[in-house]
RNA sequence: GGAGGCGUCGCCUAGUCCGGUCUAUGGCGCCCGCCUGCUAAGCGGGUUUGGGGGUUAUUCCCCAUCGCGAGUUCAAAUCUCGCCGCCUCCGCCA
């Protein structure tokens, strides 16, 4: 979110950068806005005023004996007018925070132009793509050939876009869980959390996927609660700090969950509709950083080096691309993909989003901090993934693939897992 | 789900029965100053948060805020109703 302030202020240039997005910024009707509301709160203010001094007065009359019924009738008069001042001031408070709701972050100026993929930047690549003297398969093949992945009774159970993990492939994706999460806790200094998997809607207000993404997300209910199943760990760890002042010399603060994540994928009908890139239930290890305003582009280079940690460790080749401005999601003002390369498909496929949100959750959630001179101000947010189970489990499977039909885990991962090959049957050693 | 208790400006706390003198008491902590070889103690002052207005050098004025919301009243921390959270006990439950 936006304080509407800086958005009318020349210097933040937010006209411009959000036209960057294709948003359109009416900025004669947001100075209307807010000066009638201001307006409106300054008459609501003096009348209250008032009426206290005629209230002082009736008790001081009442007490000296007087006739208080003038003063009493007078004081009724500003009663309804302040009712009515503050009619104005709700709606006209209530439109501006809906408003300010709807705008998404302004992407910062470094940000190639344009509203794809294709237009993003490419900042990096590691590693080689493996070479095959037979034609790869891709994971739902390799899935299935072996045994270790049923997406035909996730069907069964759930409809489509699930999957079922059997024997190897389940063991595979508890592996990596661990494996993520102790190189986060052990050697990126992350503290891990567990946390719910059903969140409020302020909570999500506060991370920036409501009011605006709500088809996006599964929504339940039980008796009068209003819960939402989390579309990533995002959600609850950022909000930990929701309505809180977080001393500096706290920050950064450096937290790691795993959790499950559900999307409803509306308006994704036919794409990556086979296997596990997209689906409405995935696990993920995410990360999410604190810190103060200023620091948050230097943290950035730190989670989007944590994630790439992980791919250089499981010796997966990757890339590392910088969106544009029009592609960067609703709450980040800079975001690195990495994409992992899948030989089943020939090409790179996003793993990992890490964003740098600057202070826009940090005002929705108020989540504050104080300045050298003890002032408060929000704080910087980040967040992003590392990594997500199921895209790593494709990844692997199609890396790892052999002419014999057997898949090699990578040593880091074998050690977890207890294994280092799968073979075609599915059995492992 | 049922019964009872509690919720006050960082922490603790007075005030609530009986509405106006509450501009919310006191202590602790913290900040500034005085005193002082230094430190402590002592003394004096300050210390909720959010918003609006005027000035823009500072500063000044106003409004809201006693868990949240609604109501009664000229006037609510105080009375009424609803809700939320926490605690204790009971029921149910993995």
């Amino acid at each position: 979110m936006h304080d509407p302030r800086a958005l009318l202020d020349p210097g933040t240039e937010a006209v411009r950068r959000l036209a960057r997005r294709g948003y359109t910024l009416d900025v004669p009707a947001l100075e209307e806005l807010l000066s009638s509301r201001n307006a409106g709160i300054k008459t609501a203010d003096d009348l209250r005023a008032e009426s206290k001094k005629l209230a002082a007065e009736v008790g001081k009359t009442a007490k000296a004996g007087g006739d208080v019924s003038a003063l009493k009738e007078r004081a009724r008069q500003i009663k309804d007018e302040i009712k009515q001042a503050e009619e104005g001031v709700e709606q006209k408070a209530a439109d501006l925070r809906e408003w300010m709701l709807s705008i998404p972050n302004l992407p910062l100026d470094s940000l190639p132009d344009g509203f794809s993929d294709e237009d993003a930047t490419e900042i990096r690549t590691w590693g080689t793509p493996p070479e095959f003297d037979f034609t790869p398969l891709d994971h739902v093949d390799l899935g299935e050939r072996t045994g270790i992945l049923d997406f035909a009774r996730a069907t069964k159970l759930s409809g489509p876009r699930f999957r079922v993990a059997k024997g190897a492939g389940a063991a595979l994706e508890r592996g990596l869980v661990s494996f993520f999460l102790d190189t986060h806790i052990r050697e990126h200094g992350y503290t891990e959390f567990a946390v719910p998997h059903l969140v409020s809607p302020t909570a999500l207000v506060g991370t920036g996927q409501l009011p605006k993404f709500e088809e996006d997300l599964f929504r339940t209910s039980a008796g009068s609660r209003d819960l939402y199943l989390i579309p990533t760990a995002e959600v609850p760890l950022t909000n930990l700090h929701a309505d809180e002042i977080v001393e500096p010399g706290e920050l950064p603060l450096a937290y790691t969950a795993w959790t499950p994540c559900f999307r409803s994928e509306a308006g994704s009908y036919g794409r990556d509709t086979r296997g596990l890139i997209r689906v409405h239930e995935f696990e993920k290890v995410e990360m999410v950083r604190i810190c103060a305003p200023d620091q948050s582009q230097n943290e950035l280079e730190k989670l989007v080096g944590h994630a790439e940690a992980l791919l250089q460790k499981l010796g997966l080749a990757h890339r590392v691309i910088l969106l544009a401005a029009g592609d960067t999601g609703f709450g980040a003002q800079m975001t690195y993909d990495v994409e992992v390369w899948l030989p089943g498909q020939n090409a790179f496929r996003e793993i990992s989003s890490c964003s740098d949100c600057g202070q826009f959750q940090g005002r929705r959630a108020n989540i504050r901090t104080r300045t050298e001179d003890g002032k408060r101000e929000f704080v910087a947010t980040l967040n992003g993934s590392g990594l997500p189970i199921g895209r790593t489990v494709a990844a692997l499977l199609e890396n790892g693939q052999q002419a014999d039909g057997s898949i090699v885990i990578p040593e880091a991962l074998a050690k977890y897992t207890g294994f280092s090959t799968i073979h075609a049957d599915g059995k492992t050693d």
